[in-house]
DNA sequence: ATAATCTACAACCATATGGTTGTAGATTAT
DNA sequence: ATAATCTACAACCATATGGTTGTAGATTAT
């Protein structure tokens, strides 16, 4: 669907840049329009150099992306990255899924076995 | 569908816990069947302590449930809390495609503008 | 009974993490 | 031109994290 504008980040970076809840807060944020970094400080009861490394962690895991306008650089979530974390998740239920279809073929066999 | 054995832990330990390349392999592997823990610690370049200690993280964070049998733990991994973890993602999912329906209404809207 | 196995946990260490303040470079406003 | 704003980054600090070895308690095997 989308073209990938920067490809995602390695598991350990994304899922690390999202265990903190001002960097989650952050995303959410991103995600309903741009936010300067300054602008993006203002909500949060730490200092602006703070701030701005949870953007720089954000950033590097690829969640989210800056584009300088003027002297401010707006912040946006790159929805793709939350894809691809969702993704590995997703692969964990299918791989238990299959675990739990073989499980069920096992069961239904033997039942055969008995009534034979 | 599923009983809730265990209420699934915060989004902070749950993403932490994640974000370790041996912890997400335990929780393959613990899906997979279950292991002792020694059982695990012989796949990873670490002592057993070193293991333990990371099934402790998981443990916390309600990925896996260990149960007693004789003088080993057995340790599973918990397919409701790697929901709970894909459901945080999904959220943010949800609320982007909102905002994007509403932006195209926007767009729909000014275009009825232009017409009439 | 004794030895071996499995787990738990304490104590320790190096490094990462999340916070701080301060300085400096760009850009915009006056 | 000068001041204000926005960002980046260095230096620092306390604590968390991921690893280690060692000790001890349960359980199982001999």
């Amino acid at each position: 669907m989308s073209a990938l504008p920067s490809a995602p980040a390695d598991a350990d970076s994304l899922f690390h840049a999202l265990a903190d809840p001002t960097r989650r807060d952050i995303v959410t944020r991103a995600m309903h329009g741009e936010h300067s970094v300054s602008a993006l400080a203002g909500h949060y009861p730490m200092s602006f150099a703070a701030v701005q490394k949870h953007v720089a962690v954000l950033e590097r895991a690829t969640l989210v992306t800056k584009e300088r306008r003027g002297r401010e650089h707006l912040v946006r979530t790159n929805i793709d990255a939350v894809r691809a974390v969702a993704q590995v998740l997703d692969d964990y239920e299918t791989v238990w899924r299959d675990r739990m279809d073989r499980f069920a073929d096992v069961l239904a066999s033997r039942q055969e076995g008995e009534r034979s």
